[in-house]
DNA sequence: TATGAATGAGGCTTCATTCAT
DNA sequence: CATGAATGAAGCCTCATTCAT
């Protein structure tokens, strides 16, 4: 029974997953119920706000991102590069599921557990490879890891729309931007 | 009645501008109506669409910015210093006109005659800018201006959110990795 | 300046008959304006009520089917055949100025003074011609001409929707209905 | 559940037929809704468009009709009998509930779902019934089963509105004119 | 425990009608 | 007088959320 349980949840979020993905985190509950083939009662007993329902999405991807950042950090010489090959995984994160890059720019009070989440795994990793970056005097200190996690977030928003737009490249720019020595 | 009608026309949009700031570009005709004084028909008499609104809101901010470009480009040496005063003006507006920066990220379809109007005035000034920077020599080319004015625009929602979170400060380091010579 | 009204009112009178047909009586009144090129303030004035309107620009028609009823009567020895050629008016009437059956059929209380008027005008001159048939012997008496007006104008309804749906074959059988000697 | 949904939906469904009777099926969903003693959700849930409710409230009736004219015809051996017998049943169906004449002459568009399975079941047995009674020679050939059913469909129209409009008088003589020998 | 039926608040939009100019 | 701007009631429809089964 317990091994029934343990499948419904993953049944319910690949559907919320997908659903997240087509049509935003917004999307009517019904629609993911739907798709998971179960009744929306089941999910407001499992996740009680949909905030709860984005988090559990999510959960996997962001800790196997925030697991990623200390071990490139070893891997490599260059903790610039760690940093820039880190910066890779997120976006892959934020441009794959699509919707989480939604849910982290959504008005804050709404979807305020992933927020916190969000940061309590991964503002510790970005502060760490941007330190590490810093002392081995590869970029400029001053940049603020939340600032730098929030604007690669929303560098990523629209990946999709049009092809004029690219977001890793405007990332890699922003990297390039932290490096030394500063040109005027 | 003429005198009557621009006034309330005023009212309007001023109400609309700080509804859209407030709540967002979606928020409800109503809350607009009643912060404007007046009945929602009325709105819907001058403008049909939410998008027609918007863009009423936003235009003179669009038409300042646009004409800046030039303006800016004719008055220093430096196309690079042009370009960077140039995005201080963009992101002036963005960050003022709070809900601008929201209404261009939604979803295309909504929101298309903004879109459209927003390149339509910005994107050949953008244009011209980085041309002439990387005319100069002080930029490396190949950045698409449409990508450079939503990735721009992207960076800006959620501005006030947070204190750690300063756009300006990122879109720096951003026209900083545009400069010449390149570092790997 | 008398002329001037008089041409205003036509125009009105005109437009308005114009959308009744198009858009059914309950077109919206700003329609009409908009077509007749004036403030629907001025419609209002001169005609309070929508019942006022649609009176107005069905009455020549009204009243020339009217007139038509005894000269046709004079003109023929037989009342059966003038009552049938005066059917075939009345439906030209309800067909031609499509939304006069549409008024007639509608929830009574709306309209009433159309239907007072039309009652007015042709419920007499039914009632010669019926008379007159059954008088000379051409049709069962006993059929009372208010319920011919309204089943011919009901016939009417929907005229043009569908091919198969001829409202003057109907009739005819419904005036050959009427004929002595009645068949079992 | 499923009692109680059963429960639900003939409420809901009576409470319909009320309402159209008395007020057209174009009243308001709400006002439907007060009357079944439930929110206008559960209205739209089941019948999501306004036609899908009028095709529900109607269904029996009309199923009931169709199955009664091959009964009428096995019945007796006089094929225009059974037509008179028939229509009788139909006019029973469109007088009773109220509001299906209406909806039948509604604007072809909306509605077109009634339209379709209201001819769908009624006009086979129409075109049976019209032509068993031309075979016997009761009948002339030539009217198209169509025009019958919409003929006696709009006749049928405010039938309560004046005591002086008799439907079914008017249907007779109609019935009346298609009998042999044709009466010039 | 899972279900999905029911509720109803809330946002949208259209026009009839009034009334200031 | 003519105009058409403004009002707001009224209908539509969609979900988030609750709760009986």
């Amino acid at each position: 029974m317990r091994a029934d349980a343990q499948r419904n949840q993953e049944k319910l979020l690949a559907a919320a997953a997908e659903v997240f993905a087509g049509a935003g985190v917004d999307a009517p509950i019904r629609q993911i119920a739907a798709k998971a083939g179960m009744g929306v009662g089941t999910i407001y007993r499992h996740f009680p706000t949909r905030s709860d329902l984005v988090v559990a999405v999510f959960h996997h991807q962001i800790e196997e991102c925030a697991q990623a950042g200390p071990r490139l950090l070893a891997e490599t010489d260059s903790p610039f590069a760690a940093l820039h090959r880190w910066t890779d995984l997120f976006v892959d994160l934020l441009v794959t599921k699509h919707g989480l890059a939604q849910a982290l720019q959504s008005d804050s009070s709404r979807f305020a557990p992933l927020h916190a989440y969000f940061l309590d795994r991964l503002l510790p990793v970005a502060t760490q490879l941007l330190d590490a970056a810093a002392e081995a005097d590869e970029i400029q200190p001053g940049t603020h890891p939340y600032a730098l996690l929030r604007g690669i977030g929303n560098l990523c928003i629209g990946h999709d729309d049009d092809p004029r737009y690219d977001p890793r490249r405007l990332i890699a720019l922003l990297l390039q931007g932290l490096r030394r020595p500063a040109l005027t």
